[in-house]
DNA sequence: AAAAGTGAAGTAAACGATTAAAATATTGTT
DNA sequence: AACAATATTTTAATCGTTTACTTCACTTTT
């Protein structure tokens, strides 16, 4: 049993309320001389405040909590760097709890998790949340935004642009003269890939081409998927470049171009969507639509720190602008 | 303000108590009429229990806290894994703290987000604690185990044998006949380096070889310090093998290799620590004594558990076994 | 029909902190 | 020395649950 407030209050030979002033410095409210016994005594007796207390009776957190997908991908980290990087900055403590898949059961167990103790804030990276669990979220009334990841209704996020980013992508390979280019690793839900899918159709479409089905392979943005892709665009594929629709993607793309003994770039050009830093580490090093997920981060608990002011900016969609980064896997034609 | 007991009890008819037997499911004390009313209140009212004012009370959680470091690699992910697995299984919620490198203030901090609640459970992924640390987490009272770093004092820990994955890694090269192997990416802190430092030479002596100086390359597990020792042995090197410290300083390794010229496994040949997804997305594809980290991640919460039973194995110290993974970074000679 | 037993619900005291409001001590003013 | 003003401390209520104990209303038993 760790000491409490009263047991320093009795050590010192005060009431605990003042033992509460002093630990929670409320300067004006005590005297320097009782200060010192009481810091000496919580130190003698190795006191830690118990939060849950706190936090009680103060109906008011100061911890922010992140809910991550275990996608197959790998920029939740960045993100994570983000949220903490802000979150220090204005004091929070942050929690991140895991969420596996899309399995509405994990999903649940992990967002009653946050749900059920005071937390100020509810970050959700990459998830999109089943209706019931959408529900228990709004119920909450604890503020929150989803990061990473885009809706049709008037749910609040912040993510990248995904239609441009997959129009973005497209685009530079068509500058680049490439005419046959394919799009690999798009998953069929409603969100993500079906924006980018539909960028990468619009700058087909502007530049009068016309994309033949087999040119899209569908997947989950893993390694795997983009092995698999590869396989079936096969070693004759008359595509000169590919979209990857996560930097796992393309590297899944990459390596087993290679054991079919296609050369990237100067056979097939490969962009990368995501920019983590894997496309440094790989050689070729690959060219991508870089997404800036450290601010993604730190615009989420700059968010929820607008929300718990002013109730008004609970539905703001906002986007965080992509860049081009030109590196080693695309060849001009 | 969120729903509480008492306004499902008003609205029911019923005392509080009742409600909350009802909820937690204290069979046997109620009827069942009664709890069919309390429920559908419940559900009415989007009641969501206040975990605060459960675990004030009750003096217990069922949550397990995991403190990580965020070095410059990328195993914890598969650590967080077992553990979640495992968690999962025993029904206790895990939650994630992120401790900022060595820097003994952002562990500070991350220690005290967990301490100064109710977790039944501190797990702290290859975290070296400072002096200060230790005793704020000692005292705290809380079960606590160390995963993925060993020491020498009492600390349980469960951990690969280090040294010995430093004598297997390099007793792999040897045996397929080098005698010029070099240490990459180690670092100069007491616990993981050190160790596999020892087991790197006592390989050494067992085969005759005494190992020039310039052999050994520190650095802090990352691609960057695989790089950096690459750069420092040279083009010309008279290597014939390395060992990495990890699967980002083998890649490092790899690349800078090509870069300066050399072939992997041709002109030389790399075994890398750790044996994350990375070795296989890399090509070659990286030869590996790798570590069962997930298997750390399910002990670490058995072991929580038996601590909270029995005192007894609170100074436990574990190994998990380490085997070795052939791939294509090494060839004989 | 009285005594004993049982099932269901209510009462009230915790848990560890915070914080208004009340009480007391200290200092300054005249 | 009496009073006001200010500084410091104590008292007591409160946050939302749980739970040991008590109470009440029926059944059963004899």
């Amino acid at each position: 049993m760790s000491a409490t407030i009263k047991d320093i209050a009795n050590k010192v030979g005060v009431a605990p309320s003042t033992v509460s002033r002093v630990l929670s410095n409320k300067t004006k409210y005590y005297n320097s001389l009782t200060a010192e016994k009481v810091k000496k005594a919580a130190e003698e007796l190795g006191y830690k405040k118990n939060q849950a207390a706190v936090e009680l009776v103060k109906r008011e957190s100061n911890v922010i909590a992140a809910v991550v997908s275990s996608v197959k991908t790998n920029f939740a980290g960045e993100i994570i760097d983000g949220i903490q990087e802000e979150a220090l900055k204005h004091g929070y403590d942050l929690i991140v709890v895991y969420a596996g898949s899309a399995d509405s059961d994990e999903q649940k167990r992990a967002l009653l998790t946050v749900i059920e103790r005071p937390v100020m804030g509810i970050l959700l990276l990459s998830i999109a949340l089943g209706e019931d669990n959408l529900k228990l979220l709004k119920e909450s009334q604890i503020p929150y935004c989803f990061l990473s990841m885009a809706f049709d209704d008037k749910r609040p996020f912040i993510s990248s642009d995904d239609e441009e980013v997959g129009y973005k992508a497209t685009k530079l390979l068509i500058d680049k003269g490439h005419r046959k280019i394919g799009l690999a690793g798009i998953d069929k839900y409603p969100y993500t890939g079906r924006l980018r899918l539909k960028g990468y159709k619009r700058a087909l479409d502007e530049a009068g081409i016309v994309s033949k089905e087999d040119w899209i392979q569908t997947g989950d943005y893993s390694y795997l998927s983009g092995e698999k892709a590869m396989d079936q665009y096969g070693k004759d594929t008359d595509l000169t470049g590919i979209v990857a629709v996560s930097d796992m993607v393309a590297i899944g793309l990459l390596n087993k171009a290679r054991n079919l003994g296609l050369n990237v770039p100067e056979d097939l050009s490969i962009v990368s969507i995501d920019g983590t830093e894997m496309c440094r580490i790989v050689q070729p090093q690959l060219t991508s639509v870089s997404q800036n997920f450290f601010e993604m981060g730190k615009s989420g608990v700059q968010r929820i720190e607008d929300i718990k002011k002013h109730k008004k900016l609970a539905h703001l969609q906002q986007m965080i602008p992509t860049r081009i980064e030109e590196r080693q896997s695309i060849k001009g034609i």
